[in-house]
RNA sequence: GCCGGGAUGGCGGAAUGGUAUACGCGGUAGUCUCAAAAACUACUGGCUAUAAUGGCUGUGUGGGUUCGAGUCCCUCUCCCGGCACCA
């Protein structure tokens, strides 16, 4: 009998002696600028709370770092960074809720958040890691605020906007769940207030355009595409019937053109144009009909957002007093007012068919208005019904016979003929409001003067830039380059107001400027930026931490003179962090650098799908054509990873079963944390978090120690069997790892172990295969056997194992037999060769198992349908 | 309402159209022990049965395709997620 060498197993004792030596051996620091394989393997990175981190942290985080290990073994150079988002409501609420400084409780949690990530013994480069918060990076973000006001893409809008009374704050479309504050929960309410936007829109059908060739989640995918929301279909144009003044057109939106001979009545928002000029033009309206109009719109103004919500489908309205004039018919339509129809989408009018839209008909129902059917239904053909299906055109005159949806396409090009209209999308997808009226964020780096307003100059009158489409920035320019950046002071009065204004407008010695155009007396913008615009280009800035001259590499920096006469200032002739020497290489260092970009692993939560990810799309795609970037996708695969839940609930405070992470550690050691959450379910779908669950694989830990303590040193001839089942393992694993199907994975190492106890000893190749293929899961443990076993250098240092297709080619086959057409038997049977079909079936058919089935029939093996690897159909 | 994704033992979950339930948890029995824990070994879908390497049945419901279906197609039920007066 072997002497039993092991030791107890200590976890804690080998995670900080592995974890200090990596540090030592800056194992996992990476030269940007020196990579032969670059693989840019990028994690969300959090936003801090009190708690610090939560159990959903670790989980993404360690799973991440299985998948970048399991790379970095295959011979790639992975880097896997890590910063915090650490600016945004989320953070100040908690400051307040403690009533600590937000700039004091940052620093406080930031520290606590490190010594938690760096404790999931990840292969994370902390040399390069960044903080939202830090002037440093938010000078970029404002430099980056900047060239998307000088390319038009910022622009001031007066807009409806969200309005949250609990954050006092606007909110983005996308903040806003089912009427609700996305972090608070309170009813949103509208404001009318002027705001910065970034025109995301004029992308949209790119945004589009592009999903198709993401190597994306299917499901972020679909939810993206859902999000812009392309609706196509046409504008078509009608005249308002007013014979005493020129002819008014009113444009409506349609998807539905095949329908407009069952036009019955036109419906305008109460925000519409049109709605105006009848009070301010001397159209001979009835005053009794103005007085109800203005009652109307009085009361759609006041109905808070949570009376529309409740009051769901009932709609309401009011004739406006003015009829438009049908394009084919000339038939006089009268044209209502009423707040189902949206001023924000389309053109804020439609062409009312009741016959075949369900809210018009619930409308036309209320008000007696008339219904004509343009479409056959097939069952019901009652004249006061509802029909939205496919069918045939009717009552059309010359579309008449024409199929919907299927001609659609020949109706538009008659309706274009024609001079009616023409076919166009519209875009579900919102502007990006940008603006927060509040303190915890970037300050927006602009200034405004009243006196350049009132001249109509501006920073693109002074540069002689085109000006963006519908505004002209009258009185707006950017802070320069060079002043950059706009640092958010130190303010004890940071709290809210609520009035719509930013903490910062109470502080005079933050907004008095002078204006960069005229050099009078002008005022800074005291409003900062949506925390989203942070996270949206912050993976490019992983790649530059040390660099203050340029936000990210690029190769397009190293042009002495940029494309656009706007232009980052940038001398690239010194740098403040390299010697002189080295500054000379600074340009292929930009383009060597570059080529971690795109991210080439994306890896985070599916909530993010059209938030996050939408944007970061939207800015990598902007500073594209801006000439920034040579590429237009961030992340060239993302995947999405589950939830992690706890007795079949999410996890919350007030279920009080929140799992934190420290307690397990301690308890546990990271290794088995780490394996544990890898195991529990698939990573894409997430699991059930159990105790018991984790304690049986610190027991399987356990075993592994024992096992791989006392491995034997004497290279003895492995038998067929045990090469088979480890080259069937590193396959199956590998082939999982590359799927990031880590459960399936460790399932086959626990199978494998299973397999290995049952042999006499374990065989140090058997050892040095296993320790690898585990090392991406239990990093500390692998490392430590490793180097019991007798190896020198790092586990991770060693090449990912291969396996050999010849080794396994012995397998199981499965034969149907088919005697006289009927299937006799199915069968298994062990062969040693599937490369020579016949000598297989010849096999089978000396079997005693196949010859007893046959019960004597002849089976020509010419005759048997071969199916490699999967079955034998004997055809007799 | 619309768009996604699901439903497999007592539980978490495996299964390129080919022996359903890998792997883990839990359970039962045993070894060790004065005893317990730990560790190890065997068994563990259900019903039935033992002469056997037995029979039947089994992946939410009901059909279909196929020699063969958890997997593909259609119907329904339920659960989860997202969007929602978007013309």
């Amino acid at each position: 009998m072997k002497q039993d060498k092991t030791i107890q197993f200590d976890p804690h004792a080998i995670v900080g002696k592995w974890q200090e030596k990596w540090r030592l051996d800056k194992l996992y620091q990476i030269n940007l600028g020196n990579a032969k394989r670059p693989y840019y393997c990028l994690m969300m990175f959090p936003y801090p709370s009190a708690e610090g981190l939560h159990i959903g942290n670790i989980y993404m985080q360690t799973g991440t770092d299985a998948f970048a290990r399991f790379k970095r073994m295959q011979g790639y150079d992975v880097f896997e960074p890590m910063g915090l988002d650490a600016f945004g409501i989320h953070s100040e609420n908690y400051a307040l809720k403690i009533g600590k400084h937000p700039m004091e409780q940052g620093r406080l949690v930031q520290e606590n958040f490190y010594r938690q990530m760096e404790a999931a013994g990840t292969m994370i480069d902390w040399s390069k890691k960044l903080e939202t918060t830090d002037p440093n990076y938010y000078k970029w973000t404002q430099w980056l605020f900047v060239q998307m006001f000088k390319h038009g893409l910022a622009v001031r809008k007066k807009a409806k906007v969200n309005f949250c009374p609990s954050c006092k704050t606007v909110l983005a479309d996308e903040q806003v769940i089912d009427g609700k504050c996305e972090r608070c929960s309170s009813v949103v309410g509208k404001r009318d207030l002027e705001q910065w936007f970034f025109k995301i829109t004029k992308y949209s059908q790119r945004l589009l355009d592009n999903i198709p060739g993401l190597d994306w989640d299917e499901k972020i995918k679909i939810a993206q595409t859902n999000w812009i929301g392309e609706s196509k279909g046409a504008i078509l144009k009608f005249k308002v019937d007013i014979p005493q003044s020129k002819s008014i057109e009113l444009e409506i939106f349609t998807t539905r053109p095949d329908t407009l001979y069952g036009s019955t009545f036109m419906v305008i928002a109460p925000e519409h144009e049109l709605v105006k000029q009848i009070f301010h033009e001397t159209f001979s309206i009835d005053p009794e009909i103005k007085k109800e109009i203005r009652k109307y719109i009085k009361s759609v103004q006041n109905k808070p957002e949570e009376e529309r919500l409740t009051e769901g489908k009932e709609k309401t309205g009011v004739f406006s007093g003015l009829f438009a004039l049908h394009p084919l018919t000339g038939k006089q339509l009268p044209i209502w007012i009423a707040d189902y129809v949206l001023a924000s989408y389309g053109t804020g009018a439609i062409m009312a068919v009741p016959a075949h839209d369900e809210r018009d008909y619930d409308f036309a129902v209320k008000y007696s208005l008339p219904i004509k059917h343009v479409i056959s239904s097939p069952e019901n053909d009652s004249h006061n019904s509802l029909y939205v299906g496919a069918g045939e055109i009717i009552n059309s005159d010359i579309w008449n016979g024409l199929l919907y949806p299927k001609d659609i396409v020949k109706i538009i090009s008659d309706i274009e003929k024609r001079g009616v209209g023409k076919a166009k999308s519209n875009y579900h997808l919102r502007d990006w409001l940008i603006s927060r009226q509040r303190y915890w964020g970037p300050p927006i780096p602009m200034i405004y003067c009243e006196k350049c307003a009132l001249e109509n100059k501006s920073w693109f009158t002074q540069s002689n830039v085109t000006k963006p489409e519908e505004w002209e920035g009258a009185g707006w320019y950017p802070v320069g380059d060079k002043d950059l950046p706009v640092l958010l002071p130190f303010i004890e009065d940071f709290k809210p107001l609520g009035t719509g204004i930013s903490p910062l407008a109470n502080h005079p010695e933050f907004y008095n400027v002078k204006c960069p155009g005229c050099g009078s007396d002008a005022r800074r913008e005291t409003d900062v930026s949506d925390t989203f615009l942070d996270s949206a280009w912050y993976f490019l800035r992983y790649l530059a931490t040390d660099w203050n001259e340029v936000p990210f590499p690029s190769p397009d920096f190293t042009k002495a003179n940029l494309k656009f006469t706007n232009g980052f200032d940038l001398d690239l002739s010194h740098n403040n962090h390299k010697s002189s020497s080295e500054s000379a290489d600074f340009s292929s260092e930009l383009v060597n650098r570059s080529r971690f970009l795109p991210v080439t692993i994306y890896i985070g939560g599916a909530e993010h799908a059209v938030l996050h990810l939408l944007y970061a799309r939207f800015t990598t795609m902007a500073l594209h054509d801006m000439g920034y970037l040579d590429f237009e996708e961030p992340f060239s695969k993302f995947y999405a990873h589950g939830l992690i839940i706890k007795d079949g609930a999410k996890m919350s405070k007030s279920k009080g079963n929140v799992i934190l992470p420290d307690p397990l550690i301690e308890k546990f050691g990271i290794d088995t944390v780490r394996l544990y959450l890898r195991f529990l379910g698939p990573f894409e779908q997430g699991g059930d978090f159990r105790d018991t669950g984790i304690e049986g694989m610190h027991k399987f830990i356990k075993r592994i120690w024992k096992m791989f303590s006392n491995v034997s040193n004497q290279g003895k001839e492995l038998s067929s069997e045990r090469v088979k089942m480890m080259h069937q393992t590193i396959k199956g694993v590998t082939e999982d790892m590359e799927g990031l199907r880590f459960n399936t994975a460790i399932a086959k190492l626990m199978s494998y172990y299973n397999f290995l106890s049952t042999q006499n000893e374990v065989n140090v190749s058997e050892a040095k295969i296993y320790l690898q293929l585990i090392a991406p899961f239990a990093p500390h443990v692998a490392e430590e056997l490793w180097y019991t076993i007798g190896e020198s250098s790092s586990v991770h240092l060693s090449k990912w194992p291969s396996y050999e297709e010849k080794y396994l080619v012995s397998e199981e086959v499965r034969i149907a037999i088919q005697v006289n057409g009927k299937v006799r038997e199915v069968l298994a049977i062990a062969i040693n060769d599937s490369q020579n079909k016949v000598k297989v079936i010849e096999l089978a058919l000396q079997s005693e198992k196949v010859k007893r089935h046959l019960g004597g029939a002849i089976i020509d093996p010419a005759k048997v349908i071969y199916v490699p690897g999967k079955v034998l159909n004997f055809i007799v």
